[in-house]
RNA sequence: GCCCCAGUAGCUCAGGGGAUAGAGCAGCGGUUUCCUAAACCGUUGGUCGGAUGUUCGAAUCAUCCUUGGGGCGCCA
């Protein structure tokens, strides 16, 4: 809100003052704040374009700053930096105008409406769902709330990879487990097969509900009944995990369903019309290297069937067909080698390539008493999301996920997660809403708490802890644009914990309801009744619940 | 060998080219007749992996080096 005002306002000025102003400048609030509330680098930023020496030209622009009563002081310092000191009406204002747009507070329309398309965790329905997996639903989904509440037009999409290699080798671990569960002696395990127990569970289930009948029917038969069985009930498992995550996707698309539509050839054809794929070797390549792949790739293997690349391409076309503008992936880790050839594909097609934003989220490592956790996908041995969320709960899991970079390795510590104390981020930021509501409640039972709030009861907050509240919260609106356009969630993390040590902080010092002094009290309730909603704004966009009482 | 990501306090990590680089935890010392001590206050702690460059200004941008992680399939 406050960084629009000042922003603008400068604008306003330069162009009153028939000053250039081309290249963009910022408004910051200072590390340190004897450099002022709020602070900009405009006349350095613009000294050049405008012939000027950087002091000279703050010097202009601060004389006509100066007008403005909303501003306690407007000084020159440094290089030529411009610092404002705010003055506490123009917080009060800002309170009661933030208060009035009560959980609309930091929407806006920036995103002008554009169609984004969000794809993220679009596991393979081999098996229940891994703790990426989790860090993916946790960052696509938190992603997807702020985009929506700042003007874009969202939506979350998983793409199911139901058919291909990986779904036989599916079926045929179900059918030896099956044979094993009739006492039939099926040797070693097969390397490549799925090791985990859940396979185990899946043969019990549909031996309950078949028995011996599956083995009756024809090998092919029996086959597609296997894969259709098993992907039913791990997608169902798969959907279940993300829905006990609060992550809700708009659209499942399945690759069967595509393959089943043409698709597959539609995007052959294409390709070979941009006479851009050749035969080699009884296959059909695609030649990527032509738009900057650093191998070509095969489109189509020797013994006629297809490869992943084709049919996923052809999702990524329906997304632009449905009118999406803006396509992002995001990817785990063992995926960076796939951008080149998808992006090739983008070039090789005409569609501008910077429609297609791959995000890469990197590797979670689990510790447990200061020891990684280890793993092995092979022999079945891995921490599931579920195996996650149940020992740490939604709310810390999301918290965690969302708090570090999405390029950053994130190691995860199980038993930090899980203390319910000042040491767990998690539990302070609940913490912060718990005691504003026990605040308010006790305002209540003593009878302290107005049945509407004045606008000048504002005035009596003056003290710097109650402006400094007010100041962060302002600060949210261009946060949250921010967040959006750079895609990085993990800053509304650092944020609500910021605003809510400001709060405890303010806490500890000044006490909120007082018999003595209503009206004091009065102002107080007001101001912590908005700290409480945009606390409650910021938990809900993170997808973390805001609870009452602890 | 090639490609991607990371290296900031003892630990986990923030840090839109800007001022004296921050937070939490750990360490040390304090705070409760009072709305939740799941909190707060004080204090110790740094060659921002290294080098060069770009500029008025670099933790931030570029190049090279180094260490760690991941990826280089007619798997997905």
């Amino acid at each position: 809100m406050i960084k629009h005002l000042l922003h603008d306002n400068i604008r306003e000025i330069l162009s009153s003052l028939e000053l250039s102003c081309e290249k963009d400048f910022t408004v910051e609030v200072p590390n340190n704040p004897e450099n002022g509330d709020y602070s900009t680098n405009a006349a350095m930023i613009l000294a050049r374009e405008n012939k000027a020496a950087p002091k000279k030209l703050a010097e202009k622009l601060a004389k006509e700053l100066r007008r403005n009563k909303f501003y306690k002081s407007v000084e020159i310092a440094g290089p030529g930096f411009i610092n404002f000191k705010i003055s506490a009406s123009l917080y009060q204002k800002m309170l009661w105008d933030l208060r009035k747009l009560g959980c609309d507070f930091g929407s806006s329309d920036y995103g002008q409406k554009e169609k984004v398309l969000l794809e993220f965790v679009s596991a393979n329905p081999t098996g229940p769902l891994n703790i990426v997996s989790a860090r993916a639903a946790a960052y696509g989904d938190t992603l997807y709330r702020i985009m929506k509440k700042v003007g874009f037009e969202p939506a979350r999409e998983f793409y199911i990879n139901d058919a291909g290699n990986q779904v036989d080798i599916l079926a045929e671990s179900l059918e030896l487990r099956l044979r094993e569960l009739h006492g039939e002696n099926i040797g070693e395990f097969p390397y490549e097969a799925y090791h985990g127990e859940y396979v185990r569970h899946l043969a019990h289930k549909l031996n309950a509900a078949e028995g011996v009948r599956i083995f009756m029917l024809p090998e092919k038969e029996r086959t597609e009944r296997l894969k259709e069985f098993a992907l039913n009930e791990l997608l169902e498992m798969q959907r279940l995990s993300l829905e006990r995550f609060d992550v809700i996707f708009e659209g499942w698309v399945s690759e069967k369903t595509l393959r089943a539509e043409g698709v597959v050839e539609e995007v052959l054809s294409y390709l070979t019309e941009a006479d851009c794929t050749y035969e080699k070797e009884d296959a059909i390549w695609f030649s990527s290297t032509k738009f900057g792949d650093d191998k070509d790739r095969v489109l189509m293997k020797s013994d006629g069937s297809i490869t992943y690349f084709v049919p996923d391409l052809a999702y990524h076309l329906t997304k632009i067909q449905r009118g999406y503008t803006k396509l992002i992936d995001v990817f785990g880790p063992d995926h960076h080698g796939y951008v080149p050839r998808l992006k090739a594909a983008f070039k090789a097609l005409k569609y501008d390539e910077d429609m297609l934003e791959i995000i890469f989220l990197q590797q979670v490592n689990l510790f447990e008493s200061g020891e990684r956790v280890k793993m092995s996908k092979r022999a079945g041995k891995i921490v599931t999301m579920d195996d996650l969320v149940n020992v740490v709960g939604k709310d810390a899991a999301r918290y965690f996920f969302i708090a570090r970079k999405a390029n950053a390795h994130l190691n995860f510590d199980l038993e930090l997660a899980l203390q319910q104390n000042n040491e767990n981020p998690v539990y302070y930021c609940q913490y912060a809403h718990a005691r504003i509501c026990s605040i308010l409640k006790k305002a209540r039972k003593d009878k302290v708490y107005p049945r509407s709030f004045k606008k000048e009861l504002t005035h009596k907050l003056n003290k710097p802890d109650e402006l400094a509240l007010i100041q962060k919260m302002t600060d949210l609106p261009e946060l949250l644009e921010l967040i959006a356009q750079h895609r990085e969630p993990h800053r509304l993390a650092t944020y609500t914990e910021e605003l809510c040590g400001l709060f405890h902080r303010f806490y500890n010092k000044h006490q909120v309801v007082s018999a003595k002094n209503k009206e004091l009290s009065q102002a107080r309730l007001l101001l912590i009744e908005s700290v409480k909603d945009v606390l409650a704004i910021c938990l809900d966009l993170m997808g973390i619940s805001a609870p009452e009482k602890m």
